[in-house]
DNA sequence: GATGAATGAGTGTTCATTCAT
DNA sequence: CATGAATGAACACTCATTCAT
C-alpha cells in the first residue's frame, strides 16, 4: 500500500499550507490540519513526529519546490545577465502562482520554528544561484558585493512584489516585470 | 481611584514585541505577555480590548515608530539623492537597533490579523516618502515606476540586510553599508 | 444627600432586574448590572456588601411589592369569594404588568440563593392571604385544606397564566381571566 | 479507537442535574459538571458541542421521561376522571421522587437557554395528555377552555405540591394527594 | 496502518471584589 | 461618597498528543 502512503503525505502537506493560509500560523492546529486532509489526527501522527516536524518539513518541502524552479534552465553558455533574468522570473512567477507557499514560508522563517533549520541545508538548495553570482563577480560582471547582499537586492524584490498581501491591488504587466528585473539588474551590475 | 498608569501601557507594548520576538507570533499568549510586562492578564483587558486590538496597536505603534525615523531630516533643499539616501539611512539603523520591532511587524503582517489594519492609515505615515518619489520621477532623476516598485527596490532590501535572522552572522560595516545603498540607487536612477 | 443614596439604590434594584432578565442569572455580573445602574461596580459595594446582599434584597424587594399589590383592597365586610377574586387579580395583573419581577423571582427562588432567604419574613409578607384562606376554612366556604394546597391551586395558576415565558403566544382576554379565576375558585371551594 | 461510552454519557446526564441542583443554575461550571461526572473538562466535548448543547440535551431529556412517564397507563376506555386521576399521580410521583429533574426544568426554562428549545418537539411528547384535556372538553366533562389554563390548573399544582423547595416542611399523606387531585379535578369538572 | 475517544495543560476572556485616589 | 484601576480565580473552550481498538 505504498500508493496510499504518498497520497497522504502529499495531502497533509497541501493541507498544512492550506489551513496556515487559512487561518493563520497560530490558529493552524493539528485537528484542523488532519481535518482538511481528510484523515484522522492520530494518522498524522504516523507520518509525522509531531506538530513542529509536519511544519519544518513543510517549510522545507517548500523550499525545495522553490529551488528546483528557481534554477531550472539555467544554462551557463548563456550570457550572465540572461542567467539571472532567467532566475528572477522564475522566481516572481513561482510566488506569483503559489502565493499560499510563500505566505506559509514568510510565516514560518519569522517565527522561531525558524532557528530549527539546518540552514546548511537550505543554502544547498540554492547552490546554483549562489554560483552563478560568484561567477558574475568573477567575470566582474556585477559588483564584487556579499552573496546576501546581491540577493537582497535582485531576488527579494522579485518576491515581494509578486506577493498580494505586500503589494495590494497591484496586478503588474508583462512590461511592468520586465522593467522590474531591469531594476535588479542595474543595482548589481558593473 | 487610581489613574490608568502611562508606563503599564508602555510596559506591555514592549512585552508584547518581546514576547513575540521570543517564542513567536503563534505561541505568543495573552498571560505570557501580561506575565512579561508584569501586570495581571485581567489588567492587559484595561489597557486594550482584546488580543486582537493588542496586537493590531502594537504593529501601528511599530509602524508609526519606523515612519517617524525614517523621515526625519527629509530636506527639500538637497539633491535628491542625499534625501534618498537620509531614508535609506534611517531605516538600516532603526531597524539594525530595532530587529524585535522588526519581527513584530514581519510576523504580524504575514498573519491574517494584517487584513485588519487599514492600510490607509499606513500609508499616510510614509507619504513623505512616497512623496520624494514622486518627486524624483517628475524631475527624471530617477526612473518612472510605481512607487510600490521603487520601495521594494530600495527600502525592503534596507529592512532585510539588517534583520539578523534573514542575514545570519552577518556584520555589516559602514562601508558596506554604504557600498549597499549604492545598489539601491543604482536600482532606481536614471 | 439623602435623594441621591435612594435614587442609586432604586436604580440598582431596577438594574438588577433588568439584567437577569436581559441576559439570565447565569450572566449577570456585578459589572453588568452597575454599568445598567449607571454607577461603578464599586459604588455597588457601598450600597450591598456583596452580589449575594445584592440579589437577595432584589428578591426580597419584589416580593414586597408582590405582596403590597396582592393584599390591597382586602375587604373583610364583603364576600369571602370576592376577597379571594380580588387578591387573585390583584396577583394576575401584577405578574402580567412585570413579568421582569417574576421572571427574576422564579430564577431567584429555584436557585441556591433561596435557602438564605428567611421564610417566615416573606410569609409574615402575604399574612393577610394566609388569614383570608384560614377563615374561609373556619366559615365553611372552602374546603379544610393546608394552606400551602390552596395556593398552590388558586393563585399559582394565576401567576403561571400571566408569565408569558411558560405561556406563550397567549393572550388572555377579560373573558377568560374571569373564567379562569372561576376554576381556581371552583377548584376550592366546599 | 475507542468507541462512545454510553455509560459516559449517562454520568454526563446525572452530573448536569446533579450539579445544577447543588449549586444553582448560574454557578454550573462545565468544569463542575465534569467533575461531578469523574471526566475531564475536554471530554465534555466529545459528546456534547458547548455547554449550551449539553444544558438544552439536558432538559430535553428530563423533559422526555417526565412525558413517558405522565402518559403511561391512559386508557381510553377507561372513565375521563380516572385518566386525568392516572396522569396527575404519574406527575406527582415522578416529579417527588425526581426533584432534582423538576428542579433542572424549572430553572433551565426561567433560563435564556429556553428561547432556544422548539416548543412544538415538547408539546409533541405531552401530546397523549393534550388529547385527553380535548377529549373531555369535546364529551362535555370538562370545562372549555384552553389546553393551556387546564394544565396550569390540574398538572401544575401537582408538580409545585411535589417540590420540597417550593413546599417545605411538607409530607403529603396518600389521603391528602387523593385530596389535593380532588381539587384539580372539581377546578376544571363541568 | 488507521482511528476517534480521552485528557492535562493551555487558550482568550470575564468574574467578584478591593484599593488608592 | 464615589470611582476606575487592579487582580487571582474562574470561565467556556481548544490544544497537542496518546491510547485502546
Amino acid at each position: 500500500m505504498r500508493t496510499k502512503d504518498e497520497e497522504k503525505q502529499e495531502a497533509l502537506f497541501e493541507a498544512t499550507v492550506r489551513t496556515v493560509n487559512k487561518v493563520g500560523f497560530a490558529s493552524s492546529s493539528v485537528a484542523k490540519i488532519a481535518k482538511q486532509a481528510g484523515v484522522s489526527p492520530a494518522t498524522l501522527y504516523i507520518y509525522y513526529k509531531n506538530k513542529e516536524d509536519l511544519l519544518i518539513s513543510t517549510y522545507l518541502n517548500i523550499k525545495r519546490r522553490l529551488s528546483e524552479v528557481a534554477c531550472r534552465d539555467i544554462d551557463e553558455t548563456l550570457p550572465l545577465r540572461d542567467n539571472f533574468r532567467q532566475v528572477w522570473f522564475n522566481l516572481f512567477w513561482f510566488t506569483s502562482r503559489h502565493p499560499d507557499y510563500f505566505q506559509f514560508a514568510e510565516q514560518f522563517s519569522n517565527s522561531p520554528y525558524n532557528d530549527r533549520i539546518n540552514q546548511k541545508t537550505v543554502d544547498k538548495m540554492f547552490a546554483p544561484v549562489a554560483d552563478l553570482i560568484r561567477r558574475g563577480i568573477e567575470m566582474k560582471v556585477i559588483k564584487n558585493m556579499d552573496v546576501e547582499i546581491i540577493t537582497a537586492f535582485v531576488f527579494y524584490p522579485a518576491i515581494i512584489l509578486s506577493n498580494p498581501r505586500l503589494c495590494r491591488n497591484f496586478d503588474m504587466s508583462e512590461h511592468q516585470i520586465d522593467q522590474s528585473f531591469q531594476l535588479a539588474w542595474d543595482a548589481i551590475k558593473l
